[in-house]
RNA sequence: GGGGAUGUAGCUCAAUUGGGAGAGCGCCUCAAUGGCAUUGAGGAGGUCAGGGGUUCGAAUCCCCUCAUCUCCA
C-alpha cells in the first residue's frame, strides 16, 4: 500500500525535479492577516508574491501546506463527522508558478504526476475547464490525450477563481476521478460528474491566474500570468489506498483504532458510533497542529476556535463512553504518524498533550456546573407539570456556562422532556444582534486620515544614528492636517526619514526633540498608525513649526539606552526560559519599556521560585560574560536554518533582521533596537511571575538603572523597617517574628480580660432582671465597643439565666412580684428547659445609639418578635430597626434617649404576651 | 469590542433572600486502638476579590475596578 508519507514525499520531489523550490508549510496562523482566521489554502503564504508586493528568490515553488477551515458556506463545524469528506484540518499539496510557467506546463505536470508517478488509471480521470477557456480545452487534448468528449465545461461557480472583488483572478481546471458506478450515491440513470455524487471525486484544482481586476472594476490580462494548484492530501490518499472515505486512510484510521482499543469496542460497536469516532479523529489532528503552531485554547478569536474544537471532541468522547480526559491518546497517534514530516509536532508533543488534558479537565468542570443548573431547571419544571425546557433557559446554560445544546437535548430526552429550540435560536440571534450593534469605528479614523495624505513611507535610520536632519512632511493636530503649529499645541509630526523608533514588536516608541528653524517640539511618543509610516507625537515647547521646514531630529539617548537594555535582556530571558523550562516556553507577547520589561510565554504551570532563581542566574551570567550583540539582515530561510527563533503569528518578509547574542548564544528575528554588548545591561532582576490566562505565564523584570533603583529602594526599605523595629537589618526578621508573637499573646490576653469584663457586666444585668410570669426581661444601657460585643453580652447573660434557673437559691434578683421557680422545685427537678427571656441592650457607638434585642425561641412561638419589638422601641428615639423573630437590631441618632426608650420594653413584652393593660398608641 | 455568570477557611461549597460567617474534606494538638486503616476530644485558619454608595445595619441591594469562566463578534 502507498502510505500518505510516501505520497507527500513523492509529490514534493516530483516538483523539485521540475525545478521547483520545496518551501516548508507556513504556520496555520496566518502572518499579519486579520481577514483570515486560519491558513486555508496553499497559496496563502504566497499572496503577496502573486500580487507583486513581495519578491522571492525562486519563481516556482511546491508545498505541502497545513490548512484549517472551520467556517464558510460549505464547511460548518457541524458537518465534520457526519460528512465523509469535511475536515477542519487538512493538507494541501500544491505547486506554484510566479510568472514563470503557465497553463501548458501546469497541465502537463499534473497529468504526468497522476498517471506516471501515482499510476492512476487514465480512463478514470476527467478534466473540467472554465466555459470559454478553449486554450485549456485544447491543451488537455494535446498533452494528455484526453478526448474532447471527456472534457467538461463548467461555469463561474465551479471553475473561476478570484481572491476578492479586486486583485488577480482567472479560470481553473479541475481533475475529477471516477471511483466507479458502485460508489454512486445520486442513483440517477445519467450519473455524471456534474451531479453531486460520491462516485466523482475532485482531485486537483489548477488555477490559471491570468487577469487582474483593479479598483475601478476593469479586468485586464496580467503581464506575467501565474499558476496556483491544490490537491487535497486526504482525498488523493483515499484514492490510492482504495478507501471508501478519507477516514479509512492511514491519516485517520490509526486514531480511530486507538480510540476503539481504549473503549474496548467491537468493530460493530465502533461502526455504529462512527460519527463520533470521525469527529475525534478529525479534531485530534486539528488540535495537535494548532497547538504545535503555538496556539492555546482561549476565549476569543482563533484560540476560541481551538477551544470549541477541543470541547466538541471531548463531548463526542463522552457520547462514546469516556468519563475522563482521553484526547491525549489520540494526539499521541497523530504525532506518531505525522511527526516525522511536521517536526514541530514531535518537538512540542508533551506540551500539546498536557495542554489538551488540562482543557478537557476544565470542560468537565463546566459540565458539572451546568449539570447542576439543568437539574434545578428540570425539577422545577416537573414540579409544575411542564414538559418543555424553555429556549431562554437552554440558551442561558449555553451562553453562561458553556453547556452545549445537544447535551441539554440529550438530558431532556432522558427525563422525557423536550427543548424549545426555536426559543433557543431566537435568544442566540438576539445575542448576535447585541454583539453586532456594539461594533464601533475605533482607531480606523486615524488610519483613514493618514491614508488620505498619501505620504511616502518614512525611512528609519535609527539603528545607526540617534540624530539626523530631516524635513517635515506633515503636521496633524486633533486629527486635522495643519500648515503650522504654535507653542503648547499637541501635534503629530511626520518626517521624510527619522531616527525615532516607532512602537512595535513590544518595544515602546522613542522620545526626544525635533528642532526647526523657528521652533522646537518635545516628542513624547512615536507610533505607526500605518505599517510604513512613522508619526512623532509631542508638544511644541517653543516657537512655531511648519510643514516643509528642515528640522533636526534627536532621540533622547538615555531613554533609548534604557529601552535597549530591557530589549536585549528580553532576548536573554527568552533563551534562559527555554533552557530552564523547555522548548515549549516561547514568547507570546512582550512589553519593552525604559523602566521595566514584561514577557509573556507559553507554559502550563506556575514557575517555581527555584526555577525563577535559576533563570535569573542564567541571564546575569550572560550579562557578566559581556557577549557581543550584533544584527544581520539576511533571508528568512537562512536565519531559521541558523537556528534563529521566529515568533508565531509574525509576518516575515524575504529579508529579515536577526539579532545575535554571543557566538550563537541566542538568535532571534527582531526589528527592535539593541545594545552592542550584554554587559551594558548591568544587572537583571525578576520582579515577579504571574498567570495571564490558561497556559500563559508572565514575568516582569528590571535591568540597568531600573534594577539599580529597585535594589536601592528595597535596601532602603529594609533599613527603614529595621529602624522602625529599633534593631539592625540583620536582626529585623527575628525581631518582627518576636513582636508578632508578643502581639498575639497580648491580643489573647486582651480578649480574656474583655470577656472577663463582659461576664461581670452580665452578672450586673442579671441583678436588674425583671420577671413577667415565667419570662425574664432584661433591658439596659451598657458600655461596649461594638455591636458584636453587645451580642456576646446577650449570650453571656442568657447563659447566666440558665445557671440561675438551675440553682435558683443563689439567685440575686430585685424582682419582687413574680413567680420565679421555687428553690425546692428547682433542686428536685433541675431546669430541663432553658428559661424564656427577652433581652434588650443598648450602647452608644460613635455618637449614635445601637440597640440589640434577643427573644428566646419558646417566646417566639408565643408571639414575641424581636425585630418588631426593637423596631417600635427605636422609633421612640427617632431611629429605626428590625430583624428576625429571635434577633433584632436597631439604631438611632440620640444615645441619650435610650434609657427612656428601654422603659417601654416591659410594656411591649406584656402586650405581646397578651397580658396586662393594652397600651393604646396615640 | 459587547452580553451573561462567578469570586466566602488550604480545597469543595452553604448562609432561610438586608439582621449573630458555617459545613464537609484537609491541617495542628491530645487521647484510645500492639503497626496501618480508624475513633474520640480540642484547636488554628476569614480585609466575605478590592473600592465607593444606599441603610440604624451589607457576604447579601446599587455603581466602579480587578480576576476567572462562558457566549457572541
Amino acid at each position: 500500500m502507498t502510505t500518505s508519507t510516501q505520497i507527500r514525499t513523492s509529490y514534493l520531489s516530483f516538483f523539485q525535479s521540475k525545478g521547483h523550490a520545496v518551501v516548508p508549510s507556513s504556520s496555520l496562523i496566518p502572518a499579519n492577516d486579520p481577514t483570515l482566521l486560519f491558513t486555508n489554502a496553499g497559496m496563502v503564504q504566497f499572496k503577496d508574491v502573486f500580487i507583486g508586493a513581495e519578491a522571492r528568490s525562486y519563481s516556482r515553488a511546491t508545498t505541502a501546506q497545513k490548512c484549517m477551515r472551520v467556517s464558510g458556506k460549505h464547511n460548518d463545524l457541524e458537518n465534520v463527522g457526519p460528512s465523509p469528506r469535511h475536515h477542519t484540518f487538512f493538507e494541501m499539496l500544491g505547486n506554484f508558478s510566479f510568472g514563470d510557467y503557465f497553463k501548458r506546463d501546469a497541465i502537463a505536470y499534473a497529468w504526468e504526476f497522476l498517471t506516471d508517478v501515482l499510476r492512476l488509471d487514465k480512463a478514470r480521470l476527467y478534466p473540467t475547464i472554465y466555459l470559454d477557456d478553449d486554450e485549456a480545452f485544447q491543451l488537455w487534448q494535446d498533452i494528455a490525450g484526453v478526448p474532447a468528449s471527456r472534457i467538461t465545461r463548467l461555469g463561474k461557480k465551479d471553475n473561476f477563481w478570484s481572491m476578492g472583488d479586486t486583485g488577480p483572478n482567472g479560470p481553473c481546471s479541475e481533475i475529477i476521478y471516477d471511483r466507479g458506478p458502485e460508489h454512486c450515491t445520486c442513483h440517477s440513470p445519467d450519473c455524471s460528474l456534474t451531479h453531486n455524487c460520491e462516485r466523482w471525486w475532485e482531485l486537483w484544482n489548477l488555477v490559471f491566474m491570468q487577469y487582474e481586476t483593479t479598483g475601478d472594476g476593469i479586468t485586464r490580462p496580467l503581464p506575467r500570468p501565474s499558476i496556483d494548484t491544490g490537491m487535497g492530501m486526504e482525498r488523493i490518499t483515499a484514492v490510492l489506498q482504495g478507501a471508501p472515505s478519507n477516514y479509512e486512510t492511514d491519516l485517520f484510521w490509526p486514531i480511530i483504532l486507538r480510540i476503539q482499543q481504549l473503549l474496548g469496542h467491537s468493530d460493530d460497536q465502533r461502526d455504529a458510533a462512527m460519527t463520533s469516532y470521525r469527529v475525534i479523529a478529525d479534531h485530534a489532528r486539528a488540535i495537535t497542529f494548532l497547538m504545535a503552531d503555538g496556539m492555546l485554547p482561549g476565549n476569543e478569536g482563533r484560540s476560541y476556535v481551538l477551544r470549541l474544537i477541543l470541547r466538541r471532541a471531548a463531548r463526542h468522547g463522552r457520547l462514546l463512553g469516556f468519563r475522563g480526559p482521553f484526547m491525549a491518546e489520540a494526539i499521541k497517534v497523530v504525532v506518531e504518524t505525522m511527526g516525522t514530516h511536521y517536526k514541530e509536532l514531535a518537538e512540542r508533543r508533551d506540551f500539546i498533550v498536557q495542554a489538551t488534558t488540562q482543557e478537557e479537565e476544565r470542560f468537565l468542570q463546566t459540565l458539572d456546573v451546568g449539570m447542576n443548573l439543568l437539574d434545578g431547571v428540570v425539577s422545577r419544571l416537573k414540579a409544575t407539570g411542564q414538559t418543555v425546557i424553555p429556549g431562554d433557559k437552554a440558551f442561558r446554560l449555553y451562553d453562561t456556562y458553556g453547556f452545549p445544546l445537544d447535551l441539554t437535548r440529550d438530558i431532556a430526552r432522558e427525563r422525557l422532556l423536550t427543548v424549545d429550540e426555536d426559543g433557543y435560536r431566537a435568544a442566540m440571534e438576539a445575542q448576535r444582534e447585541r454583539a453586532r450593534s456594539a461594533q464601533r469605528f475605533g482607531v480606523a479614523q486615524e488610519q483613514e486620515l493618514y491614508r488620505s495624505l498619501h505620504l511616502p513611507p518614512s525611512s528609519f535610520v535609527g539603528y545607526d544614528t540617534l540624530a539626523t536632519n530631516a524635513t517635515v512632511l506633515a503636521l496633524v493636530r486633533d486629527g486635522v492636517p495643519q500648515e503650522e503649529a504654535g507653542p503648547g499645541q499637541q501635534v503629530q509630526v511626520v518626517l521624510d526619514h527619522t531616527p525615532f523608533y516607532g512602537e512595535g514588536g513590544g518595544q515602546v516608541g522613542d522620545t526626544g526633540v525635533i528642532t526647526g528653524p523657528s521652533g522646537r517640539i518635545t516628542i513624547q511618543d512615536t507610533r505607526h498608525p500605518m505599517p510604513e509610516l512613522t508619526v512623532h507625537v509631542g508638544q511644541i515647547s517653543q516657537g512655531v513649526l511648519r510643514t516643509g521646514e528642515p528640522v533636526r531630529a534627536e532621540v533622547d539617548a538615555e531613554h533609548r539606552l534604557d529601552i535597549a537594555r530591557n530589549h536585549t535582556a528580553t532576548h536573554l530571558l527568552h533563551h534562559a526560559l527555554q533552557k530552564t523550562l523547555g522548548e515549549h516556553a516561547r514568547q507570546a507577547g512582550s512589553l519593552v519599556a525604559p523602566e521595566r520589561l514584561r514577557f509573556d510565554f507559553t507554559h502550563l504551570q506556575a514557575v517555581s521560585p527555584e526555577q525563577l532563581g535559576q533563570i535569573e542566574r542564567e541571564v546575569n551570567a550572560a550579562i557578566r560574560a559581556a557577549l557581543p550583540v550584533g544584527s544581520t539582515v539576511t533571508s528568512f530561510d537562512q536565519a531559521t536554518a541558523s537556528g534563529a527563533m521566529a515568533l508565531f503569528g509574525e509576518k516575515y518578509g524575504d529579508t529579515v533582521r536577526m539579532i545575535s547574542v554571543g557566538d550563537g548564544y541566542s538568535r532571534e528575528l527582531c526589528g527592535g533596537t539593541h545594545l552592542t554588548n550584554t554587559g551594558q545591561i548591568g544587572f537583571f532582576h525578576i520582579l515577579g511571575e504571574s498567570s495571564v490566562g490558561a497556559g500563559l505565564r508572565r514575568i516582569e523584570a528590571v535591568t540597568g538603572r531600573g534594577a539599580e533603583a529597585f535594589v536601592r529602594e528595597q535596601l532602603e526599605l529594609l533599613v527603614q523597617i529595621a529602624s522602625a523595629l529599633d534593631t539592625r537589618p540583620a536582626d529585623a526578621l527575628q525581631r518582627a517574628a518576636d513582636l508578632l508573637e508578643q502581639l498575639k499573646a497580648q491580643q489573647r490576653e486582651i480578649a480574656a480580660l474583655r470577656s472577663q469584663a463582659l461576664r461581670e457586666t452580665a452578672k450586673g444585668l442579671l441583678r436588674s432582671l425583671l420577671a413577667i410570669d415565667d419570662v425574664f426581661v432584661i433591658s439596659a444601657v451598657v458600655q461596649v465597643e461594638s455591636v458584636e460585643r453587645l451580642r456576646e453580652l446577650i449570650d453571656l447573660t442568657r447563659e447566666g439565666l440558665v445557671q440561675m434557673a438551675a440553682r435558683p437559691r443563689h439567685r440575686e434578683t430585685q424582682a419582687s412580684d413574680t413567680e420565679i421557680p421555687s428553690p425546692d422545685a428547682a433542686v428536685s427537678e433541675p431546669a430541663q428547659t432553658t428559661p424564656e427571656s427577652v433581652i434588650v441592650l443598648g450602647t452608644a457607638l460613635g455618637g449614635k445609639a445601637a440597640l440589640t434585642a434577643a427573644v428566646s425561641p419558646g417566646l417566639v412561638k408565643r408571639g414575641v418578635h424581636a425585630g418588631k419589638l426593637i423596631g417600635e422601641i427605636a422609633r421612640s428615639i427617632g431611629g429605626s430597626g428590625g430583624g428576625r423573630p429571635e434577633m433584632g437590631q436597631a439604631g438611632g441618632g440620640d444615645p441619650q434617649a435610650m434609657p427612656r426608650a428601654l422603659v417601654e420594653v416591659e410594656g411591649r413584652v406584656r402586650e405581646a404576651l397578651g397580658q396586662g393593660r393594652t397600651e393604646r398608641k396615640g
